[in-house]
DNA sequence: TTTGTCGATGTAACCGGTTACATCGTCCCA
DNA sequence: TGGGACGATGTAACCGGTTACATCGACAAA
């Protein structure tokens, strides 16, 4: 392994001037920098990332603290990420946490070194241990974490505010009779969507005790949840589940059953994964901005190691989702697109 | 920030004994360890980890380096690389090269010194100029790049052997004028799956030159395929996609079309993305295990680096990708699963 | 009692960088 | 011509750990 040394030596000089020279320090002679340069060249000298982090206290890699790998959400949120991290030259360590607050303890004390801030997204930071975790000699900014310290930054999205956008789209469409499915019990964005779905219900129909099914986010519990409110004939004329996996389950038991989807039965879902798009029909649903949401979060822990530590978190930031309106929260069945070209029922094909 | 000086100074002891204890050592007297213990926890210490790995030489991580973070192959590519990482208590530093060679030599020279091993993906190594930064040094393994050299392991799926099985399965299937939609010219994944459906061809039906549509591996370029088939009445009855979005955009434009997918004319894929599971009809792919290459290609590289250095590779590791078979090629219709209750036709809901 | 052994602990060098401070040479001006 | 200023370069300390080697004390054997 060539160190700086190995260069210095090589180009005839200390090891400070070759510092000097390979980080763009002013004070050398070109042609000592050349010197230098060509040696490291020749030798192919790569600096030793923890060694300069030791001095310099900074190491151009940020932590991402996740609870889970789970496939679009996740490399959505990297994207964006990604997209400011590169901007500022900044690395990716990347941790899961698998669920488990041991191990996100871990994580987070194996990070301490070798990152300069950390992104944080657990389920309960508090229950977690996180709090305590994280000291104040890092900046931190938690995803989709409700909390209010100044310690932390916090980016989220208003799950409220969208499930109340959801559900006046579904009754200006018509749909009156609309039943929730709900997430996993303990989750607070699934609770927050109940609630702000409940709140609307109550102001523009007057329904202050809409149905609400339990769900766990799967496809097979959206699935179950339709099974239910058919064998109870429970008289709905619209479904909004808490994500868009239990709508997909949903719809694909309601198409089984007959049921014209967006006609006679609304379906609308959360998050706007790719798959939402490709469903036939394709789902209505609220569109997280994961990606917005990871590249904001990576903006404002850059902002905050920037202002110097101890580091003062900036206001909390909350996204508002978008509405994607799409064909199964359509009453008029529309034909789709006309056809494209005279020669499509030529017969010709096959 | 708390140093094990500081922890050896609050429990009374030498720097020395501080490390052996806290590193486990046995040579540390019972009631020492729980002092320094304690002075540790009570002082919320953590090592650097940058200056631990100054001297043992290994850092615990091993750097991703990926050509770009699209979609749902990355997820499962990081997700199965992941599994194994974890159970080795490894972190992972992500890089992004953006399909820039200068970004790629950029990710593989930063990661000097942080991470114990690389796993590189990348269209092409020797142009990228890949192959003489990747240092002997330091272990490595390819992915998804043929290539023979000894001192990189590499770990890839047999895209020609894929393609031939899913010939093999339309032909079975009853079709016989099967066209296929490349991906981006230069492609090797591309190239390879176009060179097996050729040779299949050949063997199954006697055709030494179907046609093969050029295509981009992009939903529209798999719509244009389909608008070019049709206008030009080329007589088809099955589809052949190099990859998923090119099957979806296709089947997209033949369903507009009133043609009937399946009976009419069979589409297949390639990679078994998730949507693949929800488009209707179902899209018949094959699953190109890209979690399982992950694990593969991280266990060779752990494999590599515990075998001291210089690193010799293993043998190149070639994954056989999964028939899939769905609906996109079934000729006979079927009804999918029966009605789930009695009850859903009732009229009740709505 | 002396000596040797062994286990626990301490001292200090080292890993590969960065940088404060010292040094040296040059040039300018009195 | 001498002294001061300044720019280029070198020396060495330091970052926070690990570990080879030295030291120390206790105990057993002679």
């Amino acid at each position: 392994m060539v160190t700086i040394r190995d260069v210095a030596r090589e180009a005839g000089v200390s090891v400070a001037s070759a510092s000097r020279a390979l980080n763009g320090h002013d004070s050398v002679t070109p042609s000592t920098r050349a010197r230098i340069e060509a040696a490291a060249k020749q030798l192919r000298y790569v600096p030793h990332s923890g060694a300069r982090s030791l001095t310099s206290r900074r190491s151009d890699a940020i932590g991402v603290v996740l609870p889970d790998l789970f496939g679009e959400f996740f490399s959505e949120l990297i994207r964006g990420i990604d997209r400011v991290a590169f901007d500022h030259g900044l690395q990716l360590l990347l941790s899961n946490m698998h669920g488990s607050p041991h191990e996100a303890s871990h994580a987070v004390r194996t990070m301490r070194g070798r990152v300069d801030g950390l992104l944080v997204m657990s389920p309960d930071v508090h229950r977690d241990g996180l709090i305590d975790l994280l000291g104040d000699d890092i900046p931190a900014v938690l995803l989709n974490a409700r909390e209010q310290s100044e310690r932390f930054g916090s980016v989220g999205i208003d799950n409220a505010g969208a499930a109340r956008v959801m559900t006046e789209h579904l009754v200006e469409c018509g749909y009156r009779r609309i039943a929730f499915v709900a997430g996993p019990r303990h989750n607070r964005d699934s609770a927050e969507r109940v609630a702000g779905f409940r709140g609307a219900m109550a102001a523009l129909t007057g329904e202050r005790d809409p149905i609400v099914v339990p769900g766990d986010y799967s496809e097979s519990s959206g699935a179950e949840a339709a099974r239910l409110l058919i064998a109870g004939r429970v008289a709905v004329d619209a479904i909004f589940c808490a994500n868009d996996m239990m709508a997909i389950g949903c719809a694909g038991v309601l198409a089984d059953a007959g049921i014209a989807i967006g006609p006679t039965i609304g379906v609308a879902g959360f998050d706007d994964i790719p798959a939402a798009h490709y469903v036939e029909p394709s789902l209505t649903t609220m569109n997280s901005r994961i990606a917005d949401m990871g590249a904001a979060a990576t903006e404002m822990l850059i902002a905050m190691s920037r202002d110097g530590m101890p580091a003062k978190a900036a206001a909390p930031l909350v996204l508002e989702p978008q509405l994607m309106r799409r064909k199964s929260t359509q009453r008029v069945a529309d034909r789709g697109p006309a056809p494209i070209s005279q020669s499509l029922s030529t017969g010709s094909l096959s």
